[in-house]
DNA sequence: GCGACAG
DNA sequence: ATCTTGTCGC
């Protein structure tokens, strides 16, 4: 399946320029689902004042099937990011990274297809398990899955539940945690996606 | 066969 | 994801 020759292309050392643009992702759905909306923010990175905002909409061409979400909601963020005029320096995608079934969760699949540093920063899990993370800012426990670490359960903030951090494409693991810890300031979720998350729910 | 299951 | 107000807790 193309997921299991694409995730092969998945590189996973950091090969990130100077990151001077962090890039929110997400994807909300309108009229009963049957239209898909995506959402791209982009913050000047570290200041994370908001640079552009994007949205594009589509009507919705796959169900909701996990492990499928990329199927799903790629398009209509394509379509949004080619309507940006700041080019991003790195992607924060809502949803996993490698840390999926077939190591090629939505995060990894934007990051192959363009070629930009990404990573997947998820609420809850697809696959894999972690020990307790302690509740201090910047605490992680690795995420396993089928002995392999593919990705980290991150304390964002205190008195929280975790946030799921897996590499998408061109970072480390390492280095991604850095990242989000640098994206989020007094939430749960990183700025980026605290954007994106409001221009693809019309709130 | 029985659960689990990103958004 | 989405349907939805107030409310419990830090």
């Amino acid at each position: 399946m193309i997921q299991e020759t694409m995730s092969g292309r998945v590189l996973k050392q950091d090969h990130v320029d100077p990151v001077r643009t962090v890039a929110g992702v997400d994807v909300g759905f309108e009229e009963r689902n049957t239209i898909t909306r995506a959402a791209v923010v982009v913050l000047h990175f570290p200041s994370l004042v908001v640079l552009e905002e994007s949205v594009a909409r589509r009507p919705t061409s796959f169900p909701y099937v996990p492990g499928f979400l990329s199927f799903r909601e790629l398009p209509a963020v394509l379509d949004a990011l080619q309507q940006l005029v700041v080019k991003p320096d790195l992607f924060l995608c809502d949803g996993q990274g490698i840390a999926h079934p077939r190591r090629f969760g939505i995060a990894s699949h934007l990051g192959v297809l363009t070629n930009v540093p990404s990573v997947g920063v998820a609420k809850s899990i697809l696959v894999g398990k972690h020990g307790e993370v302690p509740d201090k800012r910047g605490a992680w426990q690795p995420l396993w899955h089928r002995e392999e670490i593919v990705g980290a359960a991150l304390c964002t903030r205190v008195k929280t539940r975790p946030v799921y951090i897996s590499i998408g494409h061109r970072i480390t693991l390492e280095t991604a945690i850095e990242y989000v810890m640098r994206c989020t300031t007094k939430y749960r979720l990183p700025e980026t996606t605290r954007h994106a998350d409001k221009l693809a729910s019309n709130r």
